[in-house]
RNA sequence: GGCCCGUUCGUCUAGCGGUCUAGGACGCCACCCUUUCACGGUGGAAACACGGGUUCGAGUCCCGUACGGGUCACCA
């Protein structure tokens, strides 16, 4: 064999938004691709007129490159093999089609659609297990071999519309081999003369697809399971037309994460999870949310996407594209189907956001603080203490826009306490100290976080109270509430003005509790 | 229904005939750490669909059954 490059293609048909699965296979595809320092081309398949959706292709291209999918070849980057969007090859695929028929492997048909649905009933009812246009019932259909030659060509010339249909074999085994499945083996009998060339010019999915993979010298074929019944079609093409076939890999479906079958949009959107990658507007104006703007990161996405079928060869969870890049390999790829785990999908984005440094998170604050509409002005916020914000609360976030939810009261101090918190922790000793401390606290001089510790520390001490029966009392104080990261670092980026500010405001309004 | 593909903890999976009293991760539970909540750490519950073979030996190979999935358009 010749070390020919390794050539692989993602070939969405822009209908849409990008199936979640899709990304799935663009990323297999990608990192097939570049773990054999070949090409990563986009093909995009629009031979379905009826079905072209305005922008679903630019979302394919945006949706990539967010992810850090960057193809080598596309429509629009351009590359040798181009163009890369079927509609602008029409022309070329009917010459393969012709010449198919010339060679007596394929046929024009004439058959109207009612005759085509008169057809499946008369081979219902005679109880065919497989009522098809096929090697048998094509000879009693209006067709160019049926039909003779001069009517054929009246027809034709008459301006009739008509396809091309391959003639399948009657009698043949078709065989491939699957990376992922081993052989795979059909009976030609039990394919039908599928339409190859459709009566508006524009070729099938199966035409289009072999002559493109075969001109655009395609090496691997990495799709969904879901092509593996149209698989020995494909193979069948090439045979005809006596080219290589690529190799196969087909790759197991993504499933919902309850009950059976494949995860769809409408189960996503039951179960509450993104479907697409970025947020996608239907032409009805129903918008779908997408991973990003539910505060993914592209590298958890990723990431999380790898393994849902795929396994390293050791025990490691986390990887980076460059990483995934040098373990991948089809031969660890899955064959049954993955359910899909939006919990684990959340798992991973924790762990890139706890990656991130405080800069990196900024502007997932800032965009957070716009979100909330709270009338705080990201112009007004300091941002070196902002940073020490990002810092201090991504270990205990899911989602980088989740640290203004989680960091709030740094701006806004609290109008009310947890009501709990207050029963448990706000006694008369823990109120009188706070008292005392903030009177301190007011009239000691410029205090940092560790200064108002010590000094709380002392007061306590001197009421031969731990301080650790205080610090939750001072929390509650501060906070309004019981969780958030560490009380010092609260303290340090509050100031001494506004924790004796917050302290006051506390005592007031809860009072000292009597002794009880 | 025909054809094709699949079946290890709830989920994602490791396992390519003996090292499996089946390993890891998510989730769940407990404990520890701790001024709180998280994080982290430790531990725990939790799986080879079933039945036949082959073999000295089967989660691993073969066959069957069951179950699940995909696909059967002038859609991709």
């Amino acid at each position: 064999m010749s070390q020919q490059e390794v050539r692989v293609r993602f070939a969405p048909s822009p209908t849409g938004g990008l199936h979640i699965g899709g990304v799935r296979t663009a990323l297999y595809n990608y990192l097939f691709a570049k773990k054999h320092e070949g090409k990563f081309i986009i093909r995009i398949e629009d031979t379905d007129q009826k079905r072209f959706v305005p922008g679903a292709e630019e979302y394919i291209y945006e949706a990539l490159e967010w992810l850090g999918l960057t193809p080598d070849e596309s429509p629009k980057v351009g590359g040798p093999y181009g163009p890369y969007r079927q509609s602008e090859r029409k022309e070329m695929y009917r010459q393969y089609a012709e010449r198919l028929v010339e060679e007596g492997n394929a046929y024009y048909a004439f058959d109207t659609e009612e005759e085509l649905e008169a057809m499946r009933q008369r081979l219902i009812a005679a109880k065919s297990k497989n009522p098809s246009y096929n090697a048998i019932s094509r000879m009693s259909m209006k067709n160019s071999l049926t039909l003779p030659p001069e009517e054929v060509k009246a027809r034709i010339e008459s301006g009739e519309p008509y396809v091309i249909r391959m003639k399948v074999p009657h009698k043949k085994e078709i065989r491939f081999k699957d990376h992922i499945r081993g052989w795979v083996v059909v009976h030609a009998s039990a394919l039908d003369d599928k339409v190859l060339l459709k009566s508006d010019g524009m070729p099938t999915y199966h035409l289009a697809n072999i002559v493109d993979d075969h001109l655009m010298k395609i090496t691997h074929v990495i799709r969904g399971e879901e092509w593996l019944p149209s698989a020995p079609i494909h193979v069948l093409l090439y045979e005809f037309f006596g080219w290589q076939p690529p190799e196969f890999a087909h790759l197991p479906l993504i499933l919902r994460p309850d009950g059976n079958g494949k995860l769809s949009k409408r189960v996503a959107d039951q179960l509450g999870f993104p479907i697409f990658p970025l947020t996608w507007t239907d032409q009805e104006g129903n918008v779908s949310i997408g991973y990003r703007e539910r505060g993914f990161l592209p590298e958890a996405i990723i990431n999380f996407l790898a393994l849902l079928g795929w396994h390293p060869s050791d025990n490691r969870e986390l990887f980076t594209l460059e990483e995934l890049i040098q373990e991948f390999s089809l031969e660890r790829i899955t064959k049954s189907g993955a359910r899909f785990d939006f919990e684990k999908a959340k798992w991973f984005n924790q762990q890139y956001l706890r990656k991130k440094s405080g800069e990196e998170l900024l502007p997932f604050f800032f965009e957070g603080l716009e979100q909330a509409n709270t009338g705080i002005k990201v112009a007004d916020i300091d941002k070196e203490k902002a940073v020490r914000i990002c810092e201090l609360m991504k270990e205990r976030i899911t989602f980088p826009k989740d640290i203004w939810e989680e960091a709030a009261f740094f701006f806004v101090a609290p109008a009310s306490f947890d009501e709990k918190a207050v029963a448990k922790r706000w006694n008369e000793q823990a109120a009188a100290i706070l008292k005392d401390f903030a009177e301190k606290l007011q009239a000691a001089g410029a205090s940092d976080g560790a200064a108002m510790k010590q000094l709380l520390e002392e007061t306590a001490t001197a009421q031969g109270v731990k301080i650790g029966k205080v610090m939750p009392a001072l929390r509650l104080a501060i906070t309004g509430q019981m969780a958030g990261p560490d009380l010092v670092e609260i303290l340090d980026i509050l100031g001494k003005e506004e924790v004796v500010k917050r302290l006051q405001y506390a005592i007031d309004t809860l009072g000292i509790p009597a002794k009880s």
